[in-house]
DNA sequence: GCGACGATCATCT
DNA sequence: GATGATCGTCGCG
C-alpha cells in the first residue's frame, strides 16, 4: 500500500525517519519505473537542529518546502552537483524532514545504471543521498512534490517487518564538527545491510 | 555584486 | 583516506 499523507504529519520526525525503513521508494519518470527498499535515513529536526536548513527558522527560497505539510518532497542541491531527496514530515510550518541516505535497488536496475553511468557496481547504485537521487532520475525540480499517489514519486509498505534490533542509530553524516546536533543519534540505518552508505563510525 | 562554503562522489594512492 | 570537481545559495553591505 502507497504510505498515506498520515504517515508523513506525524509530530515525532524521528519515529518517521525510523519507519521509512524496509519500505520501497519508487520514482515513475520518463516512462521509466525505477523502485528500491529503503535502509538508511536522517533526520532534520527543523528550528532546533543547527544541523537543519530550518535552524532557528530560517526561511529562505530554497527552503520554503520544508514548511510545507509533511508527504511532499523537498530536493536541493548540495555542492555545485549533487541533488538530495528528502521526505518533508509534521504539520504545516513545522519545517521537519527526513533524508532518504541510501536505497536497496529492486526495480528497473538497468535503468538505474544507465543513468548512473556504467562501471558503477549495484552496491554503490544507490548508496548515498547524491547517488541515488540521480539513479531514480529526480532533480531539483521535483522539489515539493506530493507522494500520497502513485504519480512521480511514492514509498509503499511492501509488509516488510524489522524487529528494533535490526535498526542501528549513529550520528549523521557531513554536519562538520558544531555539537552537539554533530553526534546526535538521528541517522537510523538496517543492520548489516550491505547497500548502506559509509559513515560515521557505528555507535552501539 | 561578490566571496565562501556545503546534509557528496568517484578516483587515485 | 585524500583530493578535486563544481555551482546554487546565503550573507554581507
Amino acid at each position: 500500500m502507497i504510505l498515506p499523507k498520515e504517515f508523513y504529519t506525524r509530530e515525532d520526525t524521528l519515529s518517521v525517519a525510523k519507519d521509512l525503513l524496509g519500505k520501497y521508494l519508487f520514482t515513475a519518470l520518463d516512462g521509466k519505473l525505477t523502485g528500491g527498499m529503503i535502509v538508511e535515513t536522517e533526520a532534520y529536526i527543523g528550528p532546533l537542529d543547527a544541523g537543519s536548513h530550518a535552524f532557528n527558522n530560517r526561511r529562505t527560497t530554497r527552503n520554503e518546502t520544508m514548511y510545507a505539510e509533511g508527504g511532499v518532497t523537498y530536493m536541493y542541491i548540495c555542492y555545485g552537483i549533487h541533488d538530495m531527496l528528502n521526505v518533508v514530515t509534521g504539520a504545516k510550518d513545522s519545517s521537519h524532514a527526513v533524508l532518504i541516505r541510501a536505497v536497496e535497488p529492486r526495480v528497473g536496475i538497468d535503468i538505474m545504471q544507465q543513468r548512473r553511468g556504467e562501471n558503477i557496481p549495484l552496491k554503490r547504485l544507490c548508496s548515498g543521498p547524491g547517488a541515488l537521487a540521480r539513479a531514480f532520475g529526480l532533480k531539483k525540480i521535483h522539489d515539493g512534490m506530493d507522494m500520497s499517489s502513485r504519480n512521480t514519486i511514492w514509498i509503499e509498505d511492501q509488509g516488510t517487518i524489522l524487529s528494533e534490533a535490526d535498526i542501528k542509530a549513529s550520528g549523521r553524516v557531513g554536519l562538520g564538527c558544531s555539537e552537539p546536533y554533530f553526534s546526535i543519534p538521528w541517522r537510523f540505518y538496517i543492520d548489516r545491510n550491505s547497500f548502506v552508505s559509509r559513515g560515521p563510525k557505528a555507535k552501539s
